[in-house]
This record gives structure tokens, sequence and C-alpha cells, in this order.
DNA sequence: GCCCGTGGTTGTATTCTGCAACCAGAACGT
DNA sequence: ACGTTCTGGTTGCAGAATACAACCACGGGC
């Protein structure tokens, strides 16, 4: 790899965890009812129609302790429910309920509109090319070393 | 907006929320020695020799507080040093240590490892470009090009 | 029926964080 | 010069997220 590539990966090493800072920081203030990491599991609950707790720790890299607390408190809150398993009575497939739903899309909106904000000024081409490059980048060229688990 | 540069927004939100959340995850497992706040700090320091803990504290969102704490564990490391200003009492100018440069180096090194595996494949055009635009959106609201120090 | 693996919960300690109160130096107006 | 306000920074405090370990409940082999 020649050096025009190498500075590219620290800029972007750089500028991707500089993003994780701040919209890490930014999850607490701009949506103080639904955190970074609550919206992500609700998130995921959106995707596919129901999942267990443990899929989740596995997924996002945390502890069982740290999702089941989680999961507590979005049921608390009526976001999302429990339901037994019938195959298997330890299990607990979680899903979104109606409010869960209404939440998620009304953070998703908030959070849109910060990203379309910070994009105004785009054209489209570049838009669009950012877009490829980040799934590109995410979906990991394999085993995603970067990523262990996702 | 049309609604090409609409979903590329999406894309865009989507995938970078998901590689902030990874990213959290990781930090800590990755680089038990240095947090995803510290190391994003030392970084910051090494790139512009100097800055103060207000500057740290805007550009990554965080209370000033936060920061002071954690400088303080960086100094208390004996990765950062402090300077009073001369110009103005109440400043205090941050630096990397000699140790501090290479804490960042061996840290900054493993992480890049990470990335370059990533990225591996890619060519060099496209990890310039990909570099440009995250710097571009970390820049901030599109401020007409050159937004200085955000 | 017993033991072990798996899904989940709870106890505990740590870390990070923000807010508010505070201190010290600077800037400004009178 | 003096007081007021502003700015950079620290500290007290409280809350949230997290990991680890111990634990409970169920299921599957033996």
């Amino acid at each position: 790899m020649n050096s025009g590539a190498d500075v590219a990966i620290e800029t972007i090493h750089r500028e991707m965890t500089s993003f994780a800072r701040r919209a890490r920081a930014l999850a607490g203030r701009l949506h103080p009812e639904l955190s970074l990491v609550s919206f992500a599991l609700l998130g995921h609950l959106e995707e596919g129609s129901g999942c267990r707790a443990t899929d989740l720790a596995e997924h996002y890299a945390l502890d069982k302790s740290t999702v089941s607390r989680q999961v507590a408190v979005l049921e608390r809150e009526g976001l999302v429910e429990r339901r037994q398993d019938a195959e298997d009575q330890r299990v607990q497939v979680l899903q979104l309920t109606e409010e869960g739903r209404r939440m998620l899309a009304r953070v998703s909106e908030r959070r849109r509109a910060a990203f379309k904000e910070r994009l105004d000024g785009w054209s489209q081409e570049d838009l669009v090319r950012f877009a490829s490059y980040l799934e590109r980048y995410n979906a990991g060229p394999s085993a995603g070393a970067a990523s262990p688990e996702d």
C-alpha cells in the first residue's frame, strides 16, 4: 500500500472515530428518551420481527446483563414486549410495541433531520457516493477485523 | 432535495450510526489502556500542537468537566502536559508528551491495522474520496468550505 | 433422574458523563 | 481604578451504562 492510501486510511480512521465520539455525545442530548444503544436495539427489533436478548448482546458486543437491563427499561416504558417462546420456555422473544414503533420513527426522524442539515449543500452525486462508501465499509471485506461479530 | 438524495441520506444516517455503536463497543476491548475519548483527545493533540481543554470539549461535544477529568487522567499517566499560556493565565495549553506520542502511535497502529484490513481492496482513489467525504462531513454543516476549527 | 449447557436476571463496582457551583484571570464599562 | 461580566477550568454530586460474577430456570444428553 502506498503512502497516499495510508494517509487516506489514517484520515478515515480519525474521522470515523471523531464521528463516533460526537454521535455518542449527541445521542443523549438530542434524544434523552432514547440512548444510542436503546435506539440501536429498537432498530434491530424493527427489522427482523422478534429476536432474543442473547442475539442482541452478541450482535452489539454487549454483555447479556446490559441487554437485560436495557430491555427491562424499554419494556417498562412500553416500547418493547416480551413473549415466552412456546418451544423453549427459557427464551423471551422481543418485539416492538406500537408505541415503540412510533418512538423509533420519531427519534429516527429527528436524527435524519440532523443528518440532512449537516449534509445540506452536498450534491446528490456526492451523497450517493458517500453512502455507498459507508455501506461498503460497514459491510466489511469479509471477516471484518474491525468488527468481530457483526 | 430529491428522493435519490433522501435515500442516500438515510443510508448515511444508518451506516454512520452502525459504525458508531460498533466503534463504541470495540474501543474498550481492543485498547483497554486508552478509552475512545482519550484516544480521540490524544489524536487531536497530535495534529495541531497545543490546544485548550475548551476546544476539545467543543469539538467533541463533551462537557468541559468531562474533558477536565479526562485530561487530568492523561496527565497523571504522563501522556499529556499542560503549559500555562503566557498571554492568558487562565489558559492551559495541552501538549502530548513523548510517552503520549508513543502511546498514541502504538494504539493508532493497532487501530489502523484493523481499518486497513477492512479497507483492503479499495482503490486509492476511493480511499481518498471516502476520506475527504468524512472530513467534509465532520467539518460541519456545510459551512461554506473552510470552516475553521469547528 | 442428574449433570451440564443455555437464556436471563440480579448484585456489585467501575467508569463516563452532565449539571451546577465554584475559582481565577481577562475584558469591558463607568 | 473598580466593579461587573465573561471565559477557561476544577470539583462536588448524581445518574446512566457497563462488565463481571453469581445465580435461577429450563432443556438436553447421559
